[in-house]
RNA sequence: GCGUGGUUGGCGGAGUGGUCAAACGCAUCAGACUGUAAAUCUGACGGCUUUAUGCCUACGGGGGUUCGAGUCCCUCACCACGCACCA
């Protein structure tokens, strides 16, 4: 078992920083302070295919709970996941397969491990006692809450309001969730804020089978590229942990600049007192733009590499401040040497259909080698093989022969 | 079960017999401007080509009326609301 800290300065920082709330504050951190290893319950959910900054946010408090020498355990909700969390929704999710939920945890855990030691975490599918114990416990649970306590949730309320259903099992979903953390004797319980009525629901069905209740810590939710909506993968604003260096580069640097240091403060280990700074510096003027360059670079530094970071900060202003074409360049290898722009475009999924290709050429937004081909009618292009196929600012591509 | 209303593009939402590829708004994309942005301005935003007052496919599914149908009728599916039980 590792050692426990139990430093006072390290611990208020745990709880400080980047924390949205904690309930029971006083008596988490005497917990934290006795020397005790706490057993920290972080409950997944199994739609996501792939991790985003949004999702790294509850993930990197874990692992501050973890090298301290807490157990962190994860929950990979794969019995809940065929209710479906009814967490901001209007409309009842649709259940997903076994093979898809095997499918996403794999890649979840894949990427998580970015973040967190794999090898310390206790994982559990919540479908290990949920199929075994069956009617029994459901009945037991659904006396912990009642249905007025159900409604008060604001969700419910505006889809009662909207006149749309909720089925009876997704009123249950939060008393199946409180039930995971009476199976694994959860200490602590971490989530986002728009968890907070479930994790609260924990601490109820603790109290229902007479146990400890759970101390509660929300995190804030990261809000995606577009400065406005929570980062989420359906909106498109979101930024994978599993995508390439450049990619995540670029999709930082697309942040709007009040967003600059609540990323400081969410996706990296920059101290309060760094964030400070930098809050001075973007009040004395400085271009956000270096300052978000920085920021970049220490994101892909911690999915990546601290070199990858240095590159594609090089590469960043290559491309988008000089303008230069990209060091690597996709290649598509072409079937023919004569072939139409459009039709080039469209193959090459540049632009989503050839008509789509000829209002990109007509707008002059499609370069060959630098230059701009605005001529539809320009039918046949020759290629030889090395040319550069610019669409927008952001696509590239290389033929080859 | 009965009754009423609804189902239009990525979304919201117009359109009630012809000029509708579908107002308007949002989202998106391209161009200008820039700090990569944001804001602003311009344009595009179903597909195909012979780039045109061009052709094709679209308004929940199917069928019908009509020279002509999101638009009228029938039918099926789905959704919402109301009634019915409690009285």
């Amino acid at each position: 078992m590792s050692k426990i800290i139990t430093d006072e300065k390290i611990i208020d920082e745990v709880l400080f920083r980047g924390v949205e709330d904690v309930i029971e504050k006083e008596h988490l951190k005497n917990a934290l302070l006795s020397k005790k290893q706490l057993r920290i319950k972080f409950g997944v959910d199994p739609t996501a295919p792939d991790l985003h900054l949004g999702h790294s946010v509850p993930l990197r408090k874990l692992k501050q709970f973890q090298d301290l020498g807490h157990k962190v355990v994860l929950i990979i909700g794969d019995f809940t996941a065929k209710i479906g969390d009814p967490t901001g929704r209007n409309e009842m999710r649709k259940p997903l397969t076994d093979k898809e939920i095997k499918k996403n945890m794999e890649n979840y855990l894949e990427h998580a491990e970015k973040i967190l030691d794999l090898k310390k975490v206790e994982v559990h599918y919540n479908s290990e006692w949920f199929l075994k114990e069956g009617v029994e416990t459901m009945f037991q649970l659904s006396m912990a809450g009642s249905i007025q306590q159900i409604l008060r949730r604001s969700d419910f309320k505006k889809r009662i309001k909207e006149g749309n259903d909720i089925t009876l099992t997704e009123t249950l979903y939060p008393l199946f969730q409180g039930y995971d953390s009476v199976k694994i004797k959860a200490d602590v319980e971490i989530g986002g804020t728009d968890q907070l009525f479930n994790l609260l629901m924990g601490r109820r069905v603790q109290r229902h089978y007479n146990m400890p209740e759970q101390d509660i810590l929300t995190t804030p939710l990261l809000e995606g590229t577009d400065g406005v909506k929570k980062m989420s993968k359906s909106i498109g604003n979101y930024i994978s942990i599993g995508e390439k260096p450049f990619s995540i580069f670029e999709k930082v640097m697309l942040i709007q600049d009040f967003q600059i240091e609540k990323y400081f403060l969410l996706c990296t280990e920059a101290t309060q007192n760094e964030i400070k700074k930098i809050s001075e510096r973007l009040k004395s003027g400085e271009n956000p733009r270096d300052i978000k360059l920085e920021l970049a670079e220490t994101i892909v530094g911690i999915y990546h590499s601290k070199k990858a970071g240095e590159k594609a900060k090089e590469e960043f202003i290559k491309v988008f401040s000089k303008k230069e074409i990209p060091t690597d360049v996709e290649e598509y290898k072409l079937s023919k040497k004569e072939i139409s722009l459009a039709e080039l475009l469209a193959e090459t999924k540049l632009a989503k259909s050839k008509s789509d290709a000829r209002r990109l050429i007509e707008q002059g937004g499609v370069k060959i080698n630098d230059e701009v081909h605005k001529d539809t009618k320009e039918n046949v292009v020759l290629f030889k093989g090395g040319e550069i196929i610019q669409v927008g600012k952001r696509r590239f591509l290389k033929i080859k022969i």
